[in-house]
Order: C-alpha cells, then sequence, then structure tokens
DNA sequence: TAAAAATACTCCATAGGTATTTTAT
DNA sequence: ATAAAATACCTATGGAGTATTTTTA
C-alpha cells in the first residue's frame, strides 16, 4: 500500500473513469485499471462498480475517498511544514536575557523584528542572572540569551558581541556632584565609594570600570556588592554610594537617584552580547543570530562596537 | 514521495540507527540509508544528523515525525473503515415505515437488535404513507420501508413478506355487538358499514377484507374511506361504522373504540412486509435485510407467514 | 580504531507501456 | 455497435541485495 494508489484512487474517484484519470494522472489506462484492482485485492473490498460508461464509487469507497482526500492533504502540509522549520521559517526558540539587557533600545526592537519577520516561530522570553542563562543554555532551556559581560567560561558557548554603549554615574540626588549639569571627568570620582555589579563566577563590568579608573590615575574606594545592575541604583538612592552604570539603565528613572554623563576621553563602555550554543544546528537560532547581527550593524554609529585590534 | 518512505523514516527516527531500523523492517541497511537519502533530497530537507554511532533528528525532522505517524495511523484508521464499510458494519441507513407498522411489536424489536448488531451504523426512522415511502425508496431518500400492503407497481422494488398477523372488528364502544365478549363471525358484520382504509394508487388491505367477507357470504357495505389505517379508528370512534384492523393496532386503546376478535375460519389476514430496492448493492441494507429476516423466521408461530401455496 | 553510514554495483520485481479482448448496454 | 474496462504480454525503472569504502568521535 503506497501514496501512489490513494492518489490513483482520487483522480479515479473524481473522475468517474478510469480512461480520464489515466490521461489527467498523465499514464495510460491499462496500469491505472491494474493498480485499482490492486488496491482493491489488498483491501480485500471493491471500491468501484464497472459500468459501460465509466464506474461509480461503492459505499466501501465513498468511505475510503474522504480518507484518501485528508491523507494526501495531511502529506502536503507535513511537507511544507518540514520545509519551512529547515528554513528556520517555523518553531520555537527561547530567549534568555539579563536584568539590564531590555533596558537597551535594541533589544525590545530586534525582539519585534523577528517576530514580525517568522510569524510562525514561538518565541518565548526569560529573565535570569548570567550564570544562570548559561547554564540555560547549555541545558537547551533557552537558544540564545542577551547578557552584558563575557563570559568567563565559554566551553560550548559563543558569545556574540553586538554593541556597546558609553557609561553614566549614578549619584544619589543628593550628592554635591548632582548640582553640576555639565559631564564629569571620571577623575573627579576618585574620593567617591563606588557600589559595583559583580557576578559570582566572573568579573561583570567590573574590569570596564576598575580599568578607567586606573587609566585616569586612582583606585576606587569598593563599598558594597549589588547582586545585579539594576539594584546598584536601590543602593545609590539610599546614599551608600554612586553607581557606573550602562547608559540605557537612565531610561529607568528612580527617585534619589540622577544620572550623569562621564566625559569621553578613557570613558567605560559597557558591551552588549548575544550568547548562543557553540555550533547550534537549530535553523531557528541561526535566523534569530542573522536578524540580530544584522541590526547591530545598522544600528546608530555610537552604539556600534570599536573595530576589535589584532 | 511514497507511504514506504514515512514508514522507514519513523523505524530510523524510533531506532535512531540504521541497521537497527532495517533490521527492524526486515531489510538490508544500504537501501534503507537510499530510501532516507531520496526522502531527503525529495524534501530537499535534512532529517537525520549522522554521527558515528547511529543518527539523531533534526529539528526539521522531529517536525515530520509526528506528522509521519499520525499519516500512517490516519491510514490504517481509513482501511478499517473502508473494510467495515463494506463488509456492512459501518454506514448509515434509513428505514421507512408506514403509521401502523410500528404497532407490530416485530418492527421496534428489530430495530433494536439491528442497532446492538451493528452499533456503527447510523439508522434513522422516517414515518411515510406507503407510496411515498416507495417513492422514497426509488429516490434513495429511504433504504428499507417497512409497509403493510403489496405493492401494485414493485418496478425496481422487492417486497419481502415477513409476517401476518390477525385483523380484528374495531367496533364503537356504543354498538351493540361490543357488549358480546366473545369473536364474532365475520358473517355478524353483513349489515354494518365498513371504513376501509384505501391509498389512491393501490388496494391496500382492501382486497384481503373483502375477500374474506365474500368468502363469508355477504358484500360488504362501504362507508367512509380513511387515508390511513390509524385514522380509521377516529372514525369508529365517532360512531360513523366499523373497521377490520391488523391485531397489533389494538394497542392503540383509543376511547369509543372496542376490539373483538373474529372467528378464525375465513378470518382476514394482514401482512407485514419489507421493501427495499431490487439488486441494491448497499452492504448495510444486506445486514439489515438479513437480520429482518431471521428474526422473522423466530417469531412467534401464530405470526409466521402462510407457505405459499405453488 | 571501530562502528555505522555511504557508495558502487548487480539483480529482479513490478510499475507502466502496447496490443488486444471482454463486457455491458 | 460502441465505449470503456480488463487481460496478456513486454519493457525498464528503481527498490532491494551484496561487497566495499568512507566517515567521525
Amino acid at each position: 500500500m503506497e501514496l501512489r494508489h490513494l492518489r490513483y484512487f482520487v483522480a479515479v474517484a473524481e473522475e468517474g473513469h478510469v480512461t480520464r484519470a489515466a490521461e489527467r494522472l498523465g499514464m495510460q489506462q491499462p496500469p491505472l485499471s491494474q493498480q485499482i484492482q490492486a488496491l482493491e485485492r489488498e483491501l480485500a473490498v471493491q471500491l468501484f462498480r464497472r459500468k459501460p460508461r465509466g464506474v461509480d464509487l461503492t459505499d466501501a469507497g465513498r468511505a475510503l475517498l474522504d480518507d484518501a482526500r485528508a491523507i494526501l492533504a495531511h502529506v502536503d502540509h507535513a511537507f511544507a511544514t518540514t520545509r519551512r522549520t529547515a528554513r528556520g521559517e517555523q518553531g520555537r526558540i527561547a530567549v534568555g536575557f539579563t536584568s539590564s539587557a531590555p533596558f537597551h533600545p535594541f533589544v525590545p526592537r530586534v525582539i519585534r523584528a523577528f517576530r514580525e519577520a517568522y510569524p510562525l516561530v514561538a518565541l518565548t522570553l526569560d529573565e535570569g542572572g548570567t550564570t544562570e542563562l548559561i547554564e540555560d543554555l547549555r541545558s537547551e532551556r533557552v537558544d540564545a540569551a542577551f547578557i552584558r559581560t563575557p563570559v568567563a567560561d565559554p566551553m560550548g558557548i559563543t558569545v556574540n558581541p553586538l554593541l556597546e554603549e558609553a557609561m553614566l554615574v549614578a549619584l544619589p540626588a543628593t550628592h554635591a556632584l548632582a548640582a553640576d549639569a555639565t559631564e564629569l571627568p571620571l577623575a573627579a570620582l576618585a574620593a567617591e565609594t563606588f557600589i559595583v555589579y559583580r557576578r559570582p563566577s566572573g568579573p561583570g563590568l567590573y574590569d570596564a570600570i576598575f580599568g578607567a579608573c586606573h587609566a585616569a590615575g586612582f583606585s576606587p574606594i569598593v563599598g558594597q556588592e549589588a547582586p545585579r545592575i539594576v539594584s546598584t541604583l536601590n543602593l545609590v538612592a539610599a546614599g551608600l554610594g554612586i553607581a557606573i552604570v550602562p547608559a540605557s539603565l537612565a531610561r529607568m528613572q528612580m527617585d534619589g537617584v540622577v544620572y550623569r554623563a562621564l566625559r569621553s576621553s578613557g570613558q567605560p563602555r559597557a558591551p552588549l552580547l548575544l550568547a548562543t550554543r557553540r555550533g547550534d544546528t537549530g535553523a531557528v537560532v541561526r535566523r534569530f543570530l542573522d536578524v540580530v547581527k544584522r541590526m547591530a550593524r545598522t544600528f546608530p554609529r555610537t552604539d556600534r562596537l570599536a573595530r576589535p585590534r589584532r
């Protein structure tokens, strides 16, 4: 029993005429008659009643016709779905992000663009800490993750740098420097207590900030450590110190916190990165990466990556 | 693209191993590999990732697997349905009956028995006049019809005699003969006005009643004609005359009407018949006829048919 | 290096073609 | 008498078998 038999059966049933059906199928009448007979023999059921000017369906044949059509349609549908899945146009993708990532306008923008470009892909979003997200990537709970810091141990993980942005100083509103409306040189913060974000297993943005301070000629005084970037702002509002945060965080206005720009020379910069599994063959993930990289290239110049020095 | 490809694909996907799948399919590994490749080529999609100890599904392959299983199951289901339909175990049948037929206990009994024996057959019931039912049979609105009178023009119709029953006199309750509790000889009705049932296109039970009366030595006085057997009883209740009706009608107790048996010698008898299309090839109809005929043979002796004299 | 899949080839079963007969009105 | 399906027979495509090579962790 093969699909051929069903295709032939439907053609004969629809034409009510073996010869005409053979014509429609681009074949001769005798082999078509034979295949129909083979089908009837295998089912041990008479499907057609032979009449002098054609054939017509028996009750059993009529019962089979609907099913045969449905089966053939199902086959077509399955193939279309398979092809779309292979092209990455259909399927599912789970995207993770750290708490600070969605403040960067690039992230919601790229998610929206992907959803529009691939409406048949079910995209789910999960927030998590960087360490957690890397673990989720390895265990395939997520397929891609927007993170803000390079990964310490990228075994099996590819980290794609996307954009960089300036960093700002977050000051308590009552702070003396907050009165100054202009941008600050980094050196002006030499006497301040720094609230830093540092995750247990890696440096976070720590190195970028400290490197910039050292270049500016001082070694920062470290106060409280916060578990995630967003929570540093709470500590700043409480007057426990100042913090250097990615510029996009300024979108979150928080009572008791004001932001001030840093003078561009020697300014630390915060990256936005996308982590994926190394050698992931999922076509949807590849499509997602394509969209993300393409959009990163067309993002406003100031946020583009510095060309890596070779 | 043939079902073979889907069967092979499912086997390989389930085993995760071409060689083992080939074993399960009772074939060698190379032709199986070839067929899988042919499937991938036709879809232009890679379904398996080849690994040193077997193969595993790509996303596209995983998408196809569910559909492939569903398609193969659908094929099996379709074939089972087709076979059942051919055997008359599944399908539909429309059964007609004249207004007086369901009073005969045989009719509801046989309907119930058929429904139990063939639960997958959808049986519908339609009441109608005899002429109407014969027309419905010809136009395939019904497939079988219980009727009470032979058909005048049975062109293309087979009428199967099933049972015969005695006839009773229906008398107005106020009638002098109603006081007499015992059975009556037919001759006692010689002076009565007969209400007869006679359909436009045929004799109905007219001939049976008149024949019996003539044999009893009188020619009945005909009063009103009623359109259907049941309505004769209304005319009897109204005192317009008496009627000779099938014994099973006595199940319908009606105010103002009493029934009296007729002495058996020369008693007219009413047939119950089943009309079907001559040469109907519908397996369900054949099953129905089988059940009806079998049950008619095992019905209480007094209602069985007189052996046709040759 | 070893297990498994892929390739190369051979064979034959059968789908499909051609010619003719049978069937049913 | 005629249209159409069935049968008989032939051809050749391609599915399946055997032997061998290639692949990859």
